[in-house]
DNA sequence: AGTCAGCGTC
DNA sequence: GACGCTGACT
């Protein structure tokens, strides 16, 4: 038996929107500590991995560990059925092969449930070690949001560059090139506004913009973005989903010089 | 060396986006004056003539006359990425094959640096003579906006026809047709809600409201437009640039019984 | 080009 | 909190 209420529902509907575009079906696991996804996208480049701790929510109740495969764009159809402000609750009984999303709105007037099958979909669960990053940034994530989408209208790929004093994303394309720096800057009144960079050692790498756009469908999750880099590493976007988790992107970098080698 | 401060670089998107649809690619042509366009549209039917003057940018730097071909999509791509509170700078080294766009957000933490292609574009530049007009009509730019988009749903050119009394916009097309008055009106609070006339002679010219439309894709930039008429001479349709210059769009009258003619 | 959603403003 | 606007998607 399993029963998830989560009083802020409107999190588990920005959850998808940000997940679906990336990966179509994914296992849902759910343990005593909490409730959590880990999936690679379609192509198998980049990976998702969320968090929901069990404290988080209003009540959390699950029996024994289970893991339920839902497509993502399903789920986040019946999602959209509730209203921003609803509560929502995720039910399953034993070995039963669907699951439940009800909806109740804030006054209790309105109560929906939503039952969904699941899907037997087979995942290697990844052990994501904790790594030492060279560089980790941390800008308001809707301003990282804008320079991905400006520099996609000019190149395909950003190199990320960071150095003590600001963190540079570039592109070159058909018409032009372009930089943007952004400059580490604490003396903002709202933590959520300032741009942090904690740095051990220079770091340049570079990324497939496409898949930097589809990191940031999570904007609405946090206003803020940590990206973290090493050379060799995968670089890992995250957005803290308050009191809760978070939701992490793991891209890895392109070989830099992987153009230019094209050579006889 | 070429170096122009613009404090307020949304104008320059305005500017690029009431231009871009009726040229594609024209001369930007920088002197000690000001920073200049002026281009057919494809179809060499309509004229654009844009000018910013020198005093309207903070910092203005031009140590000898040049003419830039842009593309002006791919600018309006780049400068689309400027934040609209963004200062833009535009540099060029002499004899360069590009231009940069710079662009610094209020606080200065973000600084962007935007590198174009250069292309050939030969244009003859033409002297437009300061004519005297017959008619030359004031109006708020909405309301002439919303006239043109209202009557090119009934047909596909507009009858401008200003006498003492006002100025009407006719149209007739297959399901019907329309006339919109518009009185002179000075009594209004706020003159860019006033609509002026300036008459000498009575005056009724035919246009194709296609470019009409165009035209009025530079309602961002100017509350009021000016729309200046005499018989035989093309119209121009102004938008005055706050503090900076204007444009202008040139378009040759339909000649009136031009339809009414084809007969044996 | 028209519709819808998200953001900023009043 | 509601409205209007701007940008994204169909």
């Amino acid at each position: 038996m399993l029963e998830l209420r989560l009083v802020q529902g409107n999190l588990l509907k920005k959850v998808l929107e940000a997940v679906k575009d990336l990966v179509t079906d994914a296992n849902f696991d759910c343990s005593s500590t909490g409730f959590s996804l880990q999936a690679m996208d379609s192509s198998h480049v980049a990976l998702v991995a969320l968090l929901l701790r069990s404290e988080g929510f209003e009540h959390y109740r699950c029996d024994r560990n289970v893991s339920m495969g839902m497509n993502l764009n399903n789920m986040a159809k019946m999602l959209k059925c509730a209203g921003n402000d609803d509560i929502v609750t995720i039910k399953a009984d034993d070995g039963s092969d669907t699951v439940t999303f009800m909806f109740e709105s804030p006054n209790q007037d309105k109560i929906a449930d939503f039952e969904m099958k699941l899907m037997d979909i087979d995942s290697e669960h990844l052990g994501i070690p904790e790594a030492e990053y060279h560089a980790i940034v941390r800008m308001p994530s809707s301003e990282f949001a804008r320079i991905c989408k400006d520099l996609s209208s000019i190149g395909d790929t950003v190199v990320i560059s960071v150095t003590k004093e600001g963190v540079k994303f570039s592109t070159r394309g058909d018409i032009g090139n372009a930089n943007v720096v952004c400059r580490q800057n604490t003396t903002v009144d709202k933590p959520e506004e300032s741009t942090t960079i904690e740095m051990h050692e220079p770091v340049s790498l570079t990324f497939a913009l496409r898949y930097m756009n589809s990191f940031t469908k999570a904007t609405p999750l946090s206003s803020t973005v940590t990206i973290s880099l090493s050379s060799e590493l995968p670089v890992v976007v995250e957005y803290k989903i308050a009191e809760m988790g978070y939701i992490r992107f793991y891209l890895a970098p392109k070989i830099e010089d992987e153009e230019e080698d094209v050579k006889p």
